[in-house]
DNA sequence: CATTGGCAGTCTGCAATAACGAGTGCTAAG
DNA sequence: CTTAGCACTCGTTATTGCAGACTGCCAATG
C-alpha cells in the first residue's frame, strides 16, 4: 500500500534522529553528508517528496528541511524494534535505588525522580491499586473531642488514613472498644465483603451511638473502596521548561494539564497497552487532553497485589523515544521488583 | 537617619505597586498621572533621587523609569502594616474546603493547592512533625517470604510505613506474636523513649530470631526518630512559567531548586519568623540557596501534637506582597483549625 | 527506470540603520 | 522647597539588504 520504500523508511529514521538531536529541519544535503547511503542528495530528495506525500515528514516553510509529523514519529516507534539499551551510567542509577529500606512513599518518590533523570522528562507515577488486597488492621485514632482519625492497614502494605468530624463527644474508652470490635469483624476480608458488613455494622449499637458509629462505618466504606489508584507522584516538572522551544505555545497550559492530575488519570486509563503492557501515545492524539504537543509512555508495573499500576513520562513530541522507552520499561522492571511478591 | 521624606515612602509605596502591577520601571510623569500627590512631576523626581541614593530603587538603563531594588521591597513590605483583606470570593474558596473529610494527605494537597490558586505562586506545605506524639500503635505486615513493612500510628494522627528486607524467613505466626508483643511495650510511649525501649528489644529473643528482631527494630528506631518533618508538598509550578519574565535567566535552575526539597527544608529551617510566626525573606535574601530572585512567605501552622510545621510561597520577587501575605495568613489559620486540638 | 548534477527560486536569520518616544538630570526661576 | 523647560540618553521598533540553506524541477545518464 504505502508508496515508500525500504530506503524511504530509512531516510525517516535518520531524519527522526537528526531532529531529536538538534531541533533543526534536516535538509537532504545533511542527511547524505552525515550518513552513508550511497546515493546523492538528488535522490533522497525524491523519497523525502514521497514521504511528504504521506505525511510523514513536512516542511516548516517552503524550502527548509524537514520535520517529522506526528504521523512520522508513529511510524518511527512502530519500527522501534532494537530498543538502545540503557547506558552503563543509567544501569548503575537504578542499581544505586535497590536495597535501602524505605518507606512506599519514598519508595515512588525515588522512582519517580529517578525516571525524570533518567529520560529529562517529566515522569509519573500512579500510586498502587489495593482493589485486591484483603484488611489487616483498622485503627481509630482520637485526635480532638469530635474528630477521629481512621486508618486502615492491609496486607499489601497499603495504608489509608482519614479525617473525619463525629458531631457527638466520643469517649476514648469507646472508640478502643469499637476498635477492636471492628478488627474482629473485618480482619482478613477482602476490601468487597469488608464493605458490606461495614454497612451492617451500625445496627449492633443502641441508637445514642448508632450516629456516630454509622459516620465512622461509611468513613471506613470509602476508605475500602477508593481504590486509590486517583494519585500520582510526579518529578521533573523542570525538564519542561527545558524543552519549552518544543511548544509553540507557552508551556503554561501543558503544566497545568500536568498539574491537574485528573487529566492525566484520565488519559492513564484510555491509553491501550500493547501486549508487553507498554503503549505510546503521539502528539494529536492527546489533544482530546489538551496535550496535543506532547507524547506520553507508559507501561504497567506489578504490585504486591498482582494489581497493575501504570507508570511512565510525558514530554513534548519531539523526544527520544527509543531512550525513554527503554528507560520506562527498565524502572518497571525495578520497581516490580522492589514491591512485587517476587 | 534616612534622607528620605514621608512623602519619598509614598512615592516607593506606588514605585512598588506600579511596577508590580505592570512589570515595566515606573516614571515621574505616571506616578502624577495616576496619583494624586499634589506636586508636580519634577519634585516627584527629586524624590527619587534620594530613594536611588538610599538604593531602594534602581534605574535598568540610564534614562529610564525605576524599579525597586530588593532593599526597596524589603522597606515596602516592613511598611506594610494593613494587609489587603482577602476579597470574598477568596474567602469563599477558603470556605468551600472545609468540612469534607479527607485523609491527612488529601488535606494537605488541597491546601497546598489553594494556596497557590490564591497567591498565583508556586506554595508549599511543610508535612506536620510528630516530635511530641505518642505511639499509638504497632503493626507488622509480611509482603513477601522475606519482605516487612512496618507501620507506626501515634495518638497525632500520623502514619509512618517502611519497607524492610529481613534477610531470613520469617513465618507469619512469629510476626504476629513479635507485633502483639512490640505493642504492649510500646503503647502510649514518647518517641524518644520508645527508641529506648526498642534498642533493647531484640535482647529478649533467642539468638536464632535475635539477627531478624534486631533489623525490625532498628527499622522502627528509624521511623520513630525520623521526625518526618523533611517532606513538603508543592503545587503552582505552573504559575513560575507565568511569571518567567521576572527572571533573568531561565526559570530552569530555580524550579530544580524548588523541587530540590532538600534546599527548600534548609531554607524553611533558617527562616526567623516574627512574633506572629511570620517571615519573609526577599531576593538576595535567599541567594546562598539559589533562589537569589526568589522571594519566600512562609508562616508556621498549628499541628495536632501542638507543634508547629510551615507553609508558604516562593515566587518572583516582584510579587503581590500584600495579597500573598494575607493568603498565606489565613490559610495557616485555616489549617490550623482544622488539623489542631481546638 | 532509478539516479544524478545543475540551476533558479524561495524563505529564514542576521546585521546595520534610522526614526521614535519615554524619561531623566540639570538649571534657573518662582 | 517646588516648578517649568530643555538637552541628552537609551531602548524599541521598523526597514532594508545580504548571505546561506534547501527545495523542486529538468534534462542527462547508466
Amino acid at each position: 500500500m504505502s508508496m515508500v520504500s525500504e530506503r524511504g523508511l530509512d531516510v525517516l529514521r535518520v531524519i527522526v534522529q537528526d531532529y531529536v538531536a538538534s531541533r533543526e529541519p534536516v535538509g537532504s544535503k545533511s542527511i547524505v553528508d552525515r550518513y552513508s547511503f550511497g546515493v546523492s542528495a538528488a535522490t533522497i530528495r525524491n523519497d523525502m517528496a514521497l514521504l511528504e506525500e504521506e505525511e510523514l515528514i513536512a516542511a516548516p516553510h517552503t524550502s527548509s528541511g524537514r520535520i517529522p509529523t506526528d504521523k512520522g514519529y508513529r511510524v518511527f516507534v512502530n519500527q522501534l524494534a532494537d530498543l538502545r539499551p540503557l547506558s552503563p551510567a543509567q544501569r548503575a542509577a537504578i542499581e544505586t535505588f535497590l536495597g535501602s529500606s524505605a518507606d512506599l512513599d519514598q519508595v515512588l518518590a525515588r522512582t519517580v525522580r529517578l525516571l525524570s533523570q533518567l529520560t529529562h522528562q517529566v515522569a509519573l507515577v500512579q500510586y498502587p491499586s489495593l482493589s485486591r488486597s484483603r484488611i489487616r488492621h483498622v485503627e481509630l485514632v482520637p485526635l480532638a473531642s469530635s474528630r477521629v482519625m481512621t486508618v486502615l492497614i492491609t496486607d499489601t502494605g497499603r495504608v489509608e488514613q482519614r479525617l473525619l468530624d463525629v458531631s457527638d463527644e466520643l469517649d476514648e474508652g469507646f472508640l478502643a472498644q469499637l476498635g477492636s470490635r471492628l478488627n474482629a469483624t473485618l480482619g482478613g476480608l477482602g476490601l468487597a465483603e469488608a464493605a458490606e458488613k461495614l454497612s451492617l455494622f451500625p445496627e449492633q449499637f443502641p441508637a445514642s451511638e448508632a450516629a456516630a458509629v454509622g459516620r465512622i462505618a461509611s468513613a471506613l466504606i470509602e476508605q475500602v473502596l477508593a481504590h486509590r489508584q486517583d494519585r500520582l507522584v510526579m518529578a521533573g516538572t523542570a525538564n519542561l521548561v527545558r524543552t519549552e522551544e518544543d511548544f509553540s505555545g507557552s508551556i503554561y497550559p501543558v503544566l497545568e494539564a500536568i498539574e491537574e492530575q485528573v487529566t492525566l488519570l484520565r488519559l492513564f486509563g484510555e491509553m491501550e497497552p500493547d501486549q508487553n503492557g507498554f503503549s505510546v501515545s503521539i502528539g494529536k492524539e492527546n489533544a482530546s487532553f489538551g496535550l496535543g504537543e506532547t507524547s506520553v509512555l507508559t507501561t504497567g508495573y506489578a504490585t504486591s497485589g498482582g494489581e497493575v499500576s501504570r507508570l511512565g513520562v510525558i514530554g513534548p513530541t519531539r523526544m527520544d523515544y527509543s531512550n525513554n522507552i527503554a528507560a520506562v520499561r527498565a524502572v518497571a522492571r525495578y520497581l516490580s521488583r522492589l514491591l512485587g511478591e517476587d
